[in-house]
Parts: C-alpha cells; sequence; structure tokens
RNA sequence: GGCGUCUUGGCCGAGUGGCUAGGCAGAGGUCUGCAAAACCUUCUACAGCGGUUCGAAUCCGCUAGACGCCUCCA
C-alpha cells in the first residue's frame, strides 16, 4: 500500500481558489508541468524561489510514493517584450550588448541556472524541454488554432482571436478578468496595429529583418508567440489534460490565461486540473525583478557580497528560511531573517546529528507515531513547510530533553523518528547537513583543534587561565567554536 | 482606472469562529575557573472603527496603509 493512500493531500487550486483534495487522473501517477526561466541573466532569489517551492512539490509527491513526470522547460526562444514594431526580445538585446550568439547568451544562463539549482540540491525535472526545440509542435498548434476558427493571420503574423473565444469558451477564468472589463479599461494606442482587439495575443510572429532568431512557417520567417511554448510542451509530454500546472504568481495573467486559451482552442478541454501559484519574494517590500535591478542573486548570497547582507549564507539555510514561510505567501527577503533563520537551522541540525548517541528504554515518553503524522499532516495541506519545520522544532525538543535523560524512548520509536526527521529534512525539504560534508580537509583541522584542546584543557588543568582564554579566544576569532561539556570538550565552525 | 491580495508580539512567520504555532531576539535558570556554546523555563500579538455571534485575530462592512496583475517578468 502507498503512502498516497494512507495520506490525504489537499491543494490550493488558483482556479477554484479553494484547497482541493488532490486526486490526479491515472492512479498513483501525477504529471506536473512549470514554467521554467527565460535564460537571458542570472536567475534572482526571487526566481529561486518559485522552482524551489516546486522542488518541494516534486519531492513531496515523491515521498507519498507517487511516480512523477515533472516537466520544467527552458525559454530559450525571445519573445516580444512589447506589441508594436518597438517590441524588443530580450535574448537578442542581451546577444547585442554582449556580442554573442543568442544561443550563446542561452547556453551560458542556462548552464548558470542549472549550477544554481544543483547548489540548491534541487532535483531536475524528469523532461526539460526547450522551446527551440519545439518549433514543429508550436507550428501545429497554430494551424490547429486556426483551423478552429479562432485564430487569424495578418501579414505573416498569426493572432489568437480573443473575443471569438470568448464567445464560445470563456475568456479569463484563471485570472478572475471579464473580456468587456479588459476591453474598457484598455488604454493602449492602436494605431497601426495587426491586432483585431488590443486583447488578442501572437501565435507566430514574422520576424522582422534584424530579428536573428527565426524558423519558417506557412505564414513567414518568424517565431512563436509568448504563450505557445508551454502549450506545446505540456501537452506533448503530459497530454491534453494533466494535473498540476505551476508557476510565479506573476504569470497567471496574461500567460497562463493564454495558455488555457489555446489548449481550450485546440481541444475543447481544460488542459490543467489543478493550477499552483507560488507567490513573490519581495526586496525592500517589492517584488524582485530582472529589469529594474531590484534583486539579489544566489552567488551574492553564497558569497556574502551585497550590501545588504553582513555575512554569507549557505544555499541550505537560503532555501530553510524560504520554507518557513509558506509558498502562497509573499515572503521579503532581509538580513535579519536570514540570520535568524540560520540559527534555527542550525539547531535542527544539531539535534539530528544527536540521533545517533540517544540511549533506548523500554518505554517511550513521547508519541512518536502521532508526531510523525503530523508532519505529514502540515504537508498534506498544501505544502504547508512553515508548520512542518515547526514540528522537527518539537522533535528537536525532544532529542534535547532525551540527551538530557530527561525524555525517554522505546528502540523502535528512536528509529522511526531518526527516519521521520531524514525523510522531511533530507528527502522533503532538500536541505543538506553541511557538517557531514567534512572531507581529508576537515579531517586535519581536527587533528590540529583537537591537540589545542588538549593543550588547553592542560592549562587550565594547571590554572594557567590566560594560556586557556588565549586559546579559546583565538580559536573563536579564527571561526572555531570550542564547547565545553560533562564529556570533554568539542568544537563546531561558525 | 479595473481586478486581486495582504496588514499578527522587538523581528521573521504559521493559523483562521472557542484549544500554546514555530524560529530569532529579550529575561530568568542549568552547566562552567570565568565565559561562550548548548539546553530548560518564560514575557510582549492579531492595523483602526463598527457589525454578526453565547464567543472573532479568524465572518461581514467601512477607513487607513502596503503589495501584485492589467506590458517581458518566478
Amino acid at each position: 500500500m502507498s503512502l498516497f493512500e494512507q495520506q490525504e493531500l489537499y491543494v490550493y487550486n488558483s482556479l477554484s481558489k479553494t484547497k482541493e483534495k488532490f486526486s490526479p487522473i491515472h492512479p498513483g501517477a501525477v504529471g506536473m508541468y512549470v514554467c521554467g526561466p527565460t535564460v537571458y541573466s542570472n536567475v534572482h532569489m526571487g526566481n529561486c524561489r518559485t522552482f524551489l517551492s516546486f522542488d518541494l512539490v516534486f519531492r513531496y509527491l515523491k515521498q507519498l510514493g507517487y511516480k512523477v513526470r515533472y516537466v520544467r522547460n527552458i525559454t530559450d526562444a525571445g519573445h516580444l517584450e512589447n506589441d508594436g514594431e518597438s517590441g524588443d526580445d530580450p535574448i537578442l538585446k542581451k546577444a547585442r550588448i554582449e556580442k554573442l550568439e543568442p544561443m550563446e547568451v542561452v547556453q551560458k544562463y542556462t548552464v548558470d541556472f542549472h549550477e544554481t539549482m544543483g547548489k540548491f540540491n534541487a532535483l531536475p525535472p524528469s523532461i526539460e524541454p526547450t522551446a527551440t526545440g519545439h518549433i514543429i509542435e508550436q507550428i501545429q498548434i497554430v494551424e490547429r488554432i486556426i483551423s478552429e476558427g479562432y485564430a487569424y493571420e495578418k501579414n505573416g503574423s498569426v493572432y489568437f482571436d480573443v473575443a471569438k473565444f470568448d464567445q464560445d469558451h470563456k475568456y479569463g477564468k484563471l485570472s478572475g478578468r471579464n473580456l468587456e472589463d479588459t476591453i474598457s479599461n484598455t488604454r493602449e494606442l492602436t494605431t497601426q496595429s495587426e491586432k483585431r482587439n488590443p486583447q488578442d495575443f501572437a501565435l507566430w510572429k514574422k520576424a522582422e529583418p534584424q530579428h536573428i532568431m527565426h524558423w519558417p512557417s506557412p505564414w513567414s520567417d518568424g517565431f512563436p508567440g509568448w504563450h505557445l511554448e508551454c502549450t506545446a510542451m505540456s501537452t506533448k509530454y503530459l497530454g491534453n489534460n494533466f494535473d498540476i500546472h505551476g508557476g510565479g504568481m506573476d504569470l497567471k495573467f496574461p500567460h497562463h490565461e493564454c495558455e488555457i486559451a489555446q489548449a481550450e482552442a485546440c481541444n475543447h478541454e481544460s488542459p490543467v486540473n489543478v493550477w499552483m501559484h507560488t507567490n513573490m519574494l519581495t526586496l525592500n517590500g517589492k517584488k524582485m525583478s530582472k529589469s529594474t535591478g531590484n534583486n539579489i542573486l544566489p552567488g551574492e548570497l553564497f558569497s556574502g557580497e551585497n550590501d545588504i547582507l553582513s555575512k554569507a549564507f549557505s544555499p541550505a539555510v537560503s532555501k530553510f528560511f524560504m520554507f518557513q514561510a509558506h509558498y502562497r505567501s509573499i515572503l521579503d527577503f532581509s538580513n535579519d531573517a536570514l540570520v535568524a533563520s540560520e540559527k534555527g537551522y542550525n539547531r535542527l541540525m544539531e539535534s539530528y546529528r544527536s540521533l545517533d548517541n540517544i540511549s533506548t528504554s523500554t518505554a517511550g515518553s513521547f508519541d512518536v507515531s502521532k508526531w510523525r503524522q503530523s508532519c505529514y499532516d502540515a504537508m498534506n495541506d498544501d505544502f504547508n513547510s512553515p508548520i512542518l519545520i515547526a514540528q522537527l522544532f518539537e522533535a528537536s525538543k525532544y532529542i534535547n530533553g532525551l540527551k538530557e535523560g530527561k525524555e525517554t524512548i522505546s528502540a523502535d520509536d528512536l528509529g522511526l523518528l531518526q527516519k521521520t526527521m531524514h525523510d522531511f529534512i533530507f528527502d522533503v525539504l532538500g536541505l543538506v547537513d553541511t557538517t557531514s560534508e567534512n572531507n581529508s580537509d576537515g579531517n586535519k583541522l581536527t587533528g590540529a583543534v583537537e591537540l589545542l584542546i588538549e593543550l588547553r584543557n592542560q592549562a587550565r588543568s594547571n590554572k594557567d587561565f590566560a594560556t586557556s582564554d588565549q586559546i579559546r579566544d583565538q580559536l573563536l576569532e579564527a571561526g572555531i567554536q570550542l564547547n565545553d561539556g560533562k564529556d570533554g570538550t568539542t568544537f563546531s565552525l561558525n
């Protein structure tokens, strides 16, 4: 019996605006699509938050025993920045600035993205398709939409006819907009637009001579429109109707709304059962953004090289910080909050490590099974990682009590406690115990510090406190903390 | 202007009709040669006003402030 048959998972669906009991289309298997990065610059922490939130979803679904096909695309084909002729493709623009081939830009930032995700210990998706690798599929979808009567061609470009679509289906289901309002609120200068209505969006755009990235199509040498790639790739790998589609809140409109319209125009069915949207990571109270420069990069965080940071923070601590907030809440990024998270993270890891040295007795003073279920309950409630972490701290407190001999545990419960801690800390949250990464250098350090500890203890027994305190204080300055305990002195790295 | 979200103790951040969230900081304690670290205990809340209710931080209304989308954006 798989875990998912015992655990009831509820997921907040942006479409219905309620938490729904999760029930995949194919029992035991989940199809999930997440909008990936546009690779024209380094991903910032805001981008990372979304991908790490979905990594958590991916990991928990797997933990429950689901077979998950997780598709996350790479947007490597330029999209228009504006509708009109002034439109500028960010990838091309970047290529001009950096004097690179567009695909060189794409490659550079794709590599950066993968390296960053690796540092965060995020699992790679099952399939990571690229937009440029699916031009044929996108052209086929455009043809299909035209034949269904929901798109029109004009001067080599093809536009989606939103008004026509709205008559037969409803446009705006996801974002809660209706077409009337959208039209009455449009202040767009409708000079020489090829579109019938300002709400229409491009499915295929004819390339201007200076536009380097273009592909042949029945309509023109050009490139696919903004929203097409996700429809093409999600339906190709997950089918016309799949379980979960995710992305940042800022993609809800128009991107995801347009995806729904495209898919429904083609297949006459709603493409996605559950839409999940992650909230923004803010900096100085404002959304992080590539274009405004209000952002912080993972590299700056890991090195501490940034004006707002007092020190460097490890990827695991950064992730722990983000998971202490729920994925649907706005989270403000700040040095103080990171510092607080780091201390908590160290405390949690310390107690996990001490599980190896716990002695057992016949009875336990803590209901481990009940606690274990409360961890699942937290995650079952729309992936509530802050509650999960609070539960882990409850266990942490109990473990500390065990260490002090104030609490007791049976051998079976100890095994269950250890397994559950491991499952959630490492498998679900995907955290890393940084101190366990000791390599040969670490062993050399240990030898040296142990020698100093011995010399210090000799000085102490001779009541030569000047020497002993000098060793202690200078080691602390070097970032080595000595911990005097009942069973001797240990050390930890700050 | 339209649509939507948010406002929780010194800070971060869950919860959402009656039951301690949690972390960090502060205070007290244990340990120590003194400390540090660690551990234990513990104080301070639900933006303002009005309403519904036996009971609201939680539901409704108004006010104030903040944010997001409406244009590429996770």
